[in-house]
DNA sequence: TCTCAATTGAGATTTAGTTTCAATAAGAAT
DNA sequence: ATTCTTATTGAAACTAAATCTCAATTGAGA
């Protein structure tokens, strides 16, 4: 278990290998998702900078979310369903989502063997794992009856 | 490990659960995706119908692939990563898929372990697991370089 | 057979995300 | 510091996919 690298620098490191820019607006976007503490979309998170006056284009907003997806920076969640649903990533706290298919209820859940097992399969096939999608469906204990 | 029901029978009980009813049109759609043995989407599948001279809408076959989905008939695939893909639920054969970031290579895999973990889970939280949706995205061998 | 809610077809509509393109800005090279 | 090249942005137009509308029809239980 070796010390996470800051996550800012190594969404850094990705803009350099890929030869793109750290604009302000990627900075501004940076530091927004990472004072989100619940799950939220590329218009959510639009609107955030529009109430409070600062001027990010729509487009901005949804043409970088994949660059923080894939730096790992935020990670895919589970909204309601159709759209793309992101959270920040937290070096504690990484969780998969069991979605109801009756009340659309949202179950987190977290397993060490099952990571452990994705990074095995990863080796296994010499894929480089980023992050990942992982959702269960089905029902809740309630919709059962 | 049970005999697993018939899945023509599964999807009917789904139905009557649901009070809905088996029309010629829910036939068609079940047969076909039955017979399809690549993964195929909403269009494909309409394309199919469409092709052959058999008049099922559009919004027919997208509003019942989701019902096949749930009643296990057809599992999601991935595709290109933005549409909903399926492809049919076979006895053997499940897999999920690897996603390739720089050049969208799917790779299947499979992990009876990680079916397993899934079903714990599943069980601990008390929830009644129909299928899932399981990607990983990051880089394929080529493209590590 | 009757009844009634579910279903369908066809096209309109919505939603989410992408593209366009001229103007701007990052940051490497000089 | 200045120049130069290329990525980036904003704003709106656009596209793709899926959903909705509503009148006509159909399935299946009474």
């Amino acid at each position: 278990m070796q010390k996470p690298k800051d996550q800012l620098e190594v969404f850094k490191e990705l803009l350099t290998r890929k030869g793109l820019k750290y604009t302000h607006e990627r900075e501004s976007i940076y530091e927004e998702v990472r004072a989100i503490n619940h799950h939220f979309n590329a218009d959510s998170l639009y609107e955030r900078f529009k109430k409070r006056g600062e001027r990010i284009a729509r487009a901005t907003v949804y043409r970088n979310l994949p660059l923080l997806l894939e730096s790992g920076v935020v990670q895919k969640s589970a909204g309601n369903g159709k759209r793309d649903f992101y959270e920040r990533t937290r070096t504690k706290g990484h969780h998969d989502h069991m979605v109801c298919l009756g009340c659309r209820k949202i179950i987190e859940f977290h397993s060490d063997e099952l990571e452990q097992i994705q990074e095995q399969l990863s080796r296994k096939y010499k894929f480089k794992l980023v992050f990942h999608d992982h959702r269960l469906f089905g029902y809740c204990e309630k919709c059962q009856s």
